[in-house]
DNA sequence: CGACGTGTGGCACTCCGTTCCCCTTGAGAG
DNA sequence: CTCTCAAGGGGAACGGAGTGCCACACGTCG
């Protein structure tokens, strides 16, 4: 029922246009009532994305499943491919919508609102993992709008070129230069990563300007830190 | 006119809600025919929004008058402050119309088909700016993303609070975020810049996961170094 | 057989937004 | 003073989206 319906809805779209194409139309060519219509879509614009309302559920599922183990930028980046893989399952009729919403005002307007929810909903996650930090809500809000957008203009720029080529490869591209902006620290090189629990802490990655950085977990001995960086500018 | 519309408008709607006020109710309070109302906004949402037309605009002639003398990443930031300032013209006005929005879906996604619009505004002047560089397209619409963020971010932060203290103040210290991570260079954190030859080592920023990091300049006396360590870990 | 829940169609209604036409007002030309 | 013309406002009616209500056709269970 949702199907012929969304079946139907399109082929008048294409046909005649969004605009040209009235309920009544669809659902006469549907063979349906007009009421059913409206009892599987709230409102016309939804049969144009009759998939998002799961995909939002699915995002936020994938996040509320996430423990503290997951990095959280990596995280959404994840959860922003999920809404890739969706596009990517009917690459032909990802890109058709492409081009209605893209010369429909109303379509896009609606469209923009949905992507709003996908940002929203990785924002209220990243603002529970960034919970104390220092402007941990203001980062949040910023990287999933980072996020979204980079996931956007991969995701446009796949659907321009009606589908063909691999779509996660341009997406995950794009994603990757969000977190190489914004990530855990600009994207810690092993160096500077802190070291596990009860091991010694790893010294001095000589950065230019003749800068000694020492990454240590808190609560490690002290000597233990002073031992690393004696050694560390001791093989100077 | 349009003021006094707008005026029998907002009355009606903190009277007794946006989605219980029709049309037909506005025009009769203002003393104006129906037909009038659609001769100033296009649909009735529109009245909620009734300089976001001319701020965008401006911010577009803004933009356009630019040349390339200004740091792109600037530009865009001082552009989205034209959008804070029009809010902090009439803060009690602005005050309302959040809480208004707040409350009402539909005004929340046509504010958010709005705010798109700003975004893509800003996203065009910088892909124009980033012509010929790497992934210009890309940088352009995260970076306009982010900015839009930041700015909502600081903006909505300043309407709960009543639209008291200082807007710009808030938006500066979100734009500056934002500016940090895109800067023309990756514009390292104060925090994480060297310290000045001779000056002592600053210590310990705090990371989340328990890291303590520690910048200092080769050939700093050890024992300076240790006494940050010291009082870094000792304030923990 | 009848009661009941569910999914569907049909009708009528409200309201938004638009189209078409008429009215007033006021300025300028004859 | 009268005619004309343009512009801004008002009114009537219409098309279409979305909603509420009720009736009907199925199934299942008692």
């Amino acid at each position: 029922m949702r199907d012929a319906l969304v079946a139907a809805a399109f082929r008048l779209f294409l046909e005649r246009g969004y605009e040209q194409t009235t309920v009544d139309d669809i659902v006469t060519l549907a063979g349906v009532g007009r009421r059913s219509f409206f009892r599987y879509f709230p409102s016309k614009e939804d049969v144009v994305f009759p998939d998002h309302e799961r995909c939002l559920a699915d995002m936020t599922a994938f996040l509320a499943a996430s423990g503290t183990e997951h990095e959280p930028v990596r995280r959404v980046c994840e959860a922003a491919r999920l809404v890739l893989l969706m596009y990517a399952e009917n690459p032909s009729f990802s890109v058709q919508r492409y081009r209605l919403t893209k010369q429909v005002p109303g379509l896009r307007a609606y469209e923009v609102s949905v992507v709003w929810r996908y940002e929203r909903a990785l924002a209220e996650y990243l603002r529970g993992r960034f919970t104390g930090r220092r402007d941990g809500h203001l980062r949040a809000d910023v990287i999933a709008a980072a996020v979204v957008a980079a996931h956007n203009n991969a995701l446009r720029s796949w659907l321009r070129s009606d589908g063909r080529g691999e779509a996660t490869a341009t997406v995950d591209r794009a994603l990757e230069y969000v977190r190489s902006a914004f990530g855990p620290h600009p994207e810690p090189s092993p160096d500077e990563r802190p070291t596990p629990a009860g091991e010694p802490p790893r010294a001095a990655v000589a950065r230019p300007e003749d800068v000694v950085v020492i990454v240590s977990r808190r609560g490690t001995p002290l000597w233990r830190v002073v031992q690393e960086i004696e050694t560390a500018l001791g093989r100077d």
